[in-house]
RNA sequence: GGAGAGAUGGCCGAGCGGCUGAAGGCGCUCCCCUGCUAAGGGAGUAUGGAGUUUGUAGCUCCAUCGAGGGUUCGAAUCCCUCUCUCUCCGCCA
């Protein structure tokens, strides 16, 4: 959510910076419900003042023994008066809500602009595509070859887009997470976590997968508003919702290991094929909680750490920035990394890396007191996979794929693996 | 799943219809005093919002005692719904 003094009164400015994600505000139906609420505000917040001062002096009356009836006369239609104009009210200010809550973030001065992929710019650019001296497969093909990747199963059991694995994939893909949260805990100073798979509304109206996302998210048929986590953002970042850190508990830097489920309304004809769209994955996610004159060096800093990852994988990948119109609804700024994936010719989205300013964090009332002031402060929230461990597993099959269709497990995994160092038959 | 108890400020804890944004204690900050230490005295110590203002300073006002409704001139206090916590029994990885 949009800090509410700019859109009071910077809101030409606020207008333009969402145009170029590709955003048109309502600018003249939001400043004519703040006219009326500011106007309505202070009719209330007076006819409230009137109330307390009169009951009060009727409280003093009474405790007197003085004759109350000429005082409660005088105050006998303002019950009706103030509920009209407190109702009214708090409708205006719904309506007003209702509105910011839909309001996507402002982009950071330093991101490109553009509204469509083509105007991500790539930053840098890591390791050489492997030359294949054989027809390469994609991972489907070495997966199912090996009787480890059983897509059919997996639809019989549930539905598409799920997947069963077994024997060294499955073992691979564990290594994986733990390789990951490893690294992340031993040498980005990061605190490994473990969370609720399943959250409330609250928590997902906080990092703004609600309202306006509800159709990403599988959504229980329980009593309570339950949703399975899309992410381990939402969980994560919400440990933080309506508390005040204390300056020396600052910055929390938090890696979780989760599945993630995602509904994926909207992208049927996408990567049907295979693993790389799933309805469940699992991730393992950075979450960094930090003061806002820190948070831009903080995207750096964990864009660097999953980087990291890909890195001592040795699988080529590409950094982007995307530009305005390229980014979710509440970045500021984000990195992609897009991993090389040799079937498909072309780098592959494998991790998203975001500062997300105060946007979250205002919806989370979640902050920091800082010491000079003695006052609360929102953090900022930055967060990025590192990584999403499914498209991971993509990545190494075809990377490392041989030609008898066996896959060399990576150096830094074989510790994970048993002394395992090929992904064969057996 | 059954039975009961509870939710108040950073923490503990009073209040059970009016002068309570909230006693008292602890903690914390500042000041004073004591040669040091320990102790003592004083002042301060929630959050969000609106108005005013050049101002995120000051001042005025509003809201908030788990959440949401209701009763009342007036609710932390009474009523309803929900959530969470604790105790006992049952079940259980």
């Amino acid at each position: 959510m949009l800090d509410a003094y700019l859109i009071r009164n910077e809101l030409a400015k606020v207008a333009k910076a969402l145009a170029s994600r590709g955003y048109s505000l309502d600018q003249a139906r939001l400043q004519d419900l703040e006219i009326k609420r500011k106007s309505l505000q202070a009719v209330t917040q007076t006819l409230q003042a009137e109330r307390n001062s009169k009951s009060k002096n009727i409280g003093k009356a009474k405790a007197q023994g003085e004759d109350i009836q000429p005082l409660l006369d005088e105050v006998a239609n303002m019950g009706d008066q103030l509920k009209a104009a407190e109702t009214e009210l708090s409708q205006l200010k719904d309506e007003l809500n209702n509105i910011l809550m839909d309001v996507p973030n402002l982009p950071h001065e330093s991101v490109p602009a553009g509204l469509t992929e083509e105007y991500n710019q790539e930053v840098r650019r890591w390791g050489e595509p492997r030359q294949f001296d054989f027809t390469i497969k994609d991972h489907v093909d070495l997966g199912e070859q090996l009787g480890q990747l059983d897509f059919e199963t997996a639809a019989k059991i549930t539905g598409s887009r799920f997947v069963v694995m077994n024997g060294g994939l499955a073992r691979m893909h564990r290594a994986l997470i733990q390789f990951m949260l490893d690294l992340h805990t031993s040498e980005h100073g990061y605190t490994e976590t473990y969370v609720p798979y399943i959250v409330n509304a609250d928590s997902l109206r906080g990092t703004s997968q609600l309202p306006k996302f509800e159709e990403d998210l599988f959504k229980l048929h329980a009593e309570q508003e339950y949703y399975l986590i899309p992410t381990a953002e939402v969980p994560v970042t919400n440990i933080v919702r309506d508390t005040i850190i204390e300056n020396k508990a600052m910055p929390r830097k938090f890696v979780c290991h989760t599945p993630c489920f995602r509904s994926e309304a909207g992208s049927y004809g996408r990567d049907t094929r295979g693993m790389i769209r799933q309805h469940q994955f699992e991730k393992v996610e950075m979450v960094q909680v930090v003061k806002a004159e820190d948070s831009y060096q903080a995207l750096e800093d964990l864009t660097n750490h999953a980087e990291e990852i890909l890195k001592r994988l040795e699988l080529p990948f590409r950094t982007m920035a995307l530009c305005a119109g390229d980014m979710g609804f509440s970045a500021s700024k984000t990195y992609d990394l897009e991993v090389w994936l040799p079937s498909q010719n072309t780098y592959r989205e494998i991790s998203s890396c975001s500062n997300f300013e105060a946007f979250q964090a205002r919806r989370m009332q979640a902050r920091w007191r800082n010491p000079e002031t003695g006052k609360p402060e929102l953090v900022h929230t930055v967060n990025g996979s590192g990584l999403a461990v499914g498209r991971t597993l993509v990545a190494i099959m075809e990377n490392y794929q041989n030609k008898d269709g066996t896959i060399t497990v990576p150096e830094v995994l074989h510790h994970y693996m048993g002394g395992v160092l090929k992904i064969d038959l057996k």
